[in-house]
Order: structure tokens, then C-alpha cells, then sequence
DNA sequence: CCAGACGTTGTT
DNA sequence: GTCTGG
DNA sequence: CCAGACGTTGTT
DNA sequence: GTCTGG
């Protein structure tokens, strides 16, 4: 429970904020890599759709080699093999409610938290996504990755980027492949606007993940 | 040139 | 002790 | 990052 | 498929 996201707004708060229509989610929301989240991306129309989280690039030879690229470091997507060329067509955003951190306290010991907006709005994490083949069942995979950055003043190492609501619709438009209008639109989360919570964790059920303690 | 990797995290 | 999966 | 697994044979 | 390391 460290690289974990949740989503608990409603499919309805959802819709409102993007402006799409989502797919009906699975029970889960929290998710970790590997499994099923939501994303929104422009691959012909804008739209919502559900993607594997380990981002398997079209060249891969196994399916696994998607559970090292859960992550993509916003400062070097531009020059990685597995991240460059998604970043001029395959833009998508992942929503997320929080997002979970190790944090080591003055005295050593570690704990994990819960990070918020000030008031709970939905987050949009800035993320890039690929279809890979599995020829052996002839299955298309969709596949997505969440781009880190690091962060000023919050304590945390890395966390993902968030898109400002000014923001996220550029990166949605698949017709804009400047790649310095894009970068620009990576900026590391903003010192003050979130809220850091201790929570439970040693008896992680869903209902403990969002309670603090 | 070919073979092998293709990634991030945080910690040393 | 070290790697993998989540 | 932490928690949990850490393996192979041959058969379905 | 494409880049990097040897």
C-alpha cells in the first residue's frame, strides 16, 4: 500500500468534472499496479475507458514488462524509449480521489499517508497510455503509466502531476505535439493545497485506507 | 557493429 | 537475504 | 515504497 | 521498434 491511488467520487461527480461518460467501475477503488483504472484520453474522441496501470509498450515481448512502468519520470519522458513517442498522441488522464506515501518520521520510524486536495476535488493525474498484442489470445491490451515529479515542500520524494482544470484539456487534444507546450503542462504540485494524513495500515482493509487516524 | 534493455522508487 | 507483485 | 514469496516436475 | 553499452 505505498504506490496506491483511490477513487471514491461517484461515476456522476466524475462525468461532471470531465465532461464524458464513464464506463460503470469495478468494485475497487483502490488500486495499485497492474490492475484496472480509469482513464480519460483522446484516441480519436475524447473518452473514458479502462486501462491496465503498468504501462506495457507495443514492442514488448511479455505482458510483464509492464510491471516495472507503473511510473514515468516528467523530467526524462522525452528521452525514454518506452515514453517518447506516446507523449505526441497517446496523452491520458487517470482520476483519482488521494493517493498514498511511506513517510519517515524524526524519530525513523516510517508511516504511511493520505494525500488530498484541501477540499476533496478530484485529482487528474497526467499519464500516458499503449496498446500492446497479445498474440497468443489476440488480445489488444490498454495499458497506462502516471508521470511523477518531484515535489516542493510536501515531505514526499515523488509524487504524480496533477493537471490544473487550465491544463487538462490541451493534454487531452491530440492535435497539439509541441513538446514544449506539453512539458509545460507538467509542473510539480503546488506547496499548501493538499492535505496530509496519517492512516492506518496494519489492518488495511478499504474503510481503514480512508479513515485517518 | 550486435545484444540486450527498454523503468521508478528512495537510499547509500 | 533478495526479488517480485501490488 | 512495503509485504510476501522465495520451486520444479509433469499432467490437465 | 529503437536506443545504449560493450
Amino acid at each position: 500500500m505505498y504506490n496506491h491511488f483511490a477513487l471514491f467520487h461517484s461515476i456522476k461527480e466524475l462525468e461532471t468534472e470531465f465532461e464524458v461518460s464513464f464506463p460503470s467501475i469495478s468494485k475497487h477503488s483502490i488500486y495499485s499496479p497492474s490492475q484496472t483504472v480509469l482513464t480519460i484520453s483522446d484516441n480519436k474522441e475524447l473518452k473514458a475507458s479502462l486501462m491496465r496501470w503498468g504501462l506495457i509498450p507495443y514492442w514488448a515481448r511479455h505482458e510483464g514488462v509492464g510491471n516495472k512502468m507503473a511510473y514515468a519520470r516528467a523530467e526524462t519522458i522525452e528521452t525514454k524509449r518506452s515514453f517518447k513517442f506516446l507523449l505526441q498522441k497517446n496523452r491520458c488522464i487517470i482520476p483519482a480521489s488521494c493517493f498514498y506515501k511511506w513517510r519517515q518520521t524524526k524519530n525513523g520510524t516510517k508511516h504511511p499517508y493520505k494525500i488530498e486536495l484541501l477540499h476533496q476535488e478530484i485529482m487528474a493525474f497526467a499519464g500516458l497510455w499503449d496498446t500492446w498484442k497479445n498474440l497468443e489470445t489476440n488480445q489488444t491490451i490498454y495499458s497506462c503509466t502516471i508521470i511523477t515529479s518531484s515535489t516542493s515542500g510536501l515531505t514526499l520524494n515523488r509524487a504524480p502531476v496533477l493537471l490544473t482544470e487550465g491544463n487538462r484539456q490541451a493534454w487531452l487534444d491530440s492535435s497539439i505535439t509541441n513538446q514544449q507546450q506539453l512539458m509545460s503542462l507538467l509542473k510539480p504540485i503546488e506547496k499548501n493545497s493538499f492535505i496530509l494524513q496519517k492512516i492506518n495500515h496494519h489492518n488495511s482493509n478499504e474503510t481503514d485506507l480512508f479513515s485517518t487516524i
